[in-house]
DNA sequence: TTGTAGGCGTTATCAA
DNA sequence: TTGATAACGCCTACAA
């Protein structure tokens, strides 16, 4: 890390000064304008240089039309799936020269009362939301708004998210592949769990059994252990157990290390999220990709055309999930 | 999620309108200024609801003496020990009056050549280095800084950081305490690492055996793998393994699975950082925590100072980590 | 206690 | 192709 010798920033009055031209065609080089001889041009990128200058935002949004700003509310900075997500709407906004502004629930409390207050003091050009959104953000109707991973529960907003069913489907098909006849679904109470559990026993289609315990509240790794108890205490002949996510999953290795079971041979498990736990070697855990990086290259797209064409109707868009097996899935 | 109707933002003129005082009266209750009497106060403040006016964020920085905001530079979003650092950073920056930017390493690049030159652009009054700073960053000499969890190489920025000799002093006691003479230490090449290394000689001070194995590179999982299988090789009596970091131990619990030892039947294993993955019910692994919560405020407390007084001395804080039992170390 | 006027650093509109 | 000059929305003396 070096340090730089300065005093106040140069503004674009010293620019123009030291390169001895009008404020007005700095501004025209900064802008990349065509129409600058390169002489100009030259001189007043030397003299940017030089002087280490640097535009300032709060002028350029204040002075400009729009503040090239995108505002990202995220539900919980814990919950990993955001940086796949950044990375996606990355691609999509920031390549448009699109400043990304990220904020979780807590980030500004107490200076704004949420979130989106901040987002809507900075002028952004339009708020994506990440998961779930809060019933009770109020956003102006003319705010271009994408909910990412999530069900969008408000009018004029844009919708892309995983396809849930089509993520149960998929796990159906792999523990039926891998020729398990009895088989478990245990999740929580949200919509996307009851979207995962559909698809599940849709994917089963009657080709095997299908025992499942959803339990009220929170899906947290115990809520895993103990629906994976009730589980196997009702049904002690299954053999496969596909979990709404990966945190209930882990629960449910604890509990089926507990009962001496073992993983994949007794049992297989199944996730849902491929969160980067998942992933590890030692966890290892088959799960269903959300695919978070399309998503919100996804929700990125959308919000640049919402952005240019704020009339447009709101719009959902389901992307589909892949399974990744790792050593939690056996064949029976 | 409610949708409020809105055309453009109201501005401070539309509010004094509304109310029918002054700009300057607006603005000196916006900024709660005592001398202003109940009456017009509260002919401001209902206009300010009336309209939903929110002051424009680029403005106020542009007009204002100082822009209240911080720039947080994150390494990585993926390494989740910032989730405690920002808590921190709020409780001591925020309650202030700060608001809190945050960047990691990629969230604007191709805009900003680094999240600092973001910074720069906003007019930060002060700039958070989270972690080891990149040797390339280019701050101006006038920025305040305070790195938070990594050991500064810039002059004139303060440092607040786990003190990792210690937490090697605290792993090497508590496995003393369990009986345990056998002892190994299994590390990569970093600063941090070695700090925990020799905290934990130091603490073992010859009341057992140690037998070390540092890879060269990164402290992944798979490091912690070879690692321990090194040691082991080399030292099949050790009952007790130190790990560098929990990403490193979580490999060497794969390793040792992969063995059929358990843990800590046969052999104990304690890691260092108490991520979230420690924390788990499935891994439960002892390990050392280096308390983030406590470096972020100690961290803005710092930054706080140093902007109100830019001449002060840097300065170099060390937080006592502290270690968490679990069940993955056990008496000998 | 309240109002007036100038300025913050840009972009944007017109002329030149 | 360039250069004045007026916004942009707010803060801050300074006046009243």
């Amino acid at each position: 890390m070096q340090i730089m010798g300065a005093g106040k920033p140069a503004t674009i009055y010293d620019v123009a000064a030291r390169a001895g031209v009008s404020k007005s065609l700095v501004s025209l080089v900064l802008q990349r304008s065509p129409r600058v001889s390169q002489q100009r041009r030259d001189a007043v990128l030397k003299a940017i240089q030089e002087l280490d200058y640097r535009p300032s935002t709060a002028a350029v949004s204040l002075a400009g039309t729009r503040s090239r700003t995108i505002g990202v509310v995220l539900d919980d900075f814990r919950n990993q799936w955001f940086v796949d997500l950044l990375t996606g709407l990355r691609e999509a906004l920031q390549d448009q020269g699109h400043r990304l502004v990220v904020a979780d629930r807590f980030l500004n409390t107490g200076l704004d009362v949420s979130p989106v207050e901040g987002f809507l003091s900075m002028r952004v050009e339009g708020i994506v939301i990440a998961g779930e959104p809060d019933t009770d953000l109020a956003i102006p109707a003319s705010m271009p708004v994408v909910v990412a991973g999530g069900r969008a529960t408000l009018p004029r907003a844009d919708t892309v998210a995983n396809d849930d069913r089509a993520g149960g489907v998929m796990a159906a098909a792999h523990l039926l592949a891998l020729g398990h006849t009895s088989l478990g679904f245990i999740g929580a109470s949200s919509a996307a769990s009851d979207e995962r559990r559909t698809g599940f026993s849709a994917g089963v289609d009657g080709k095997a059994e299908v025992a499942t315990v959803v339990l009220p509240g929170e899906p947290t790794e115990g809520a895993g252990s103990r629906a994976l108890a009730q589980l196997l205490d009702a049904h002690p002949g299954v053999t496969a157990v596909f979990a709404a996510n990966d945190v209930m999953a882990l629960g449910a290795l604890s509990e089926l290390a507990e009962r001496g079971l073992r993983v994949p041979e007794d049992v297989s498990v199944i996730g849902y999220d491929d969160t980067p736990l998942a992933a590890t070697r030692y966890v290892g855990l088959t799960s269903i990709d959300d695919r978070s990086v399309e998503i919100g290259r996804g929700a990125g797209e959308r919000l640049l055309a919402r952005i240019a064409d704020p009339g447009l109707a709101a719009t959902e868009v389901l992307v589909e999930p892949r399974l990744v097996a790792r050593r939690t899935t056996a064949a029976r």
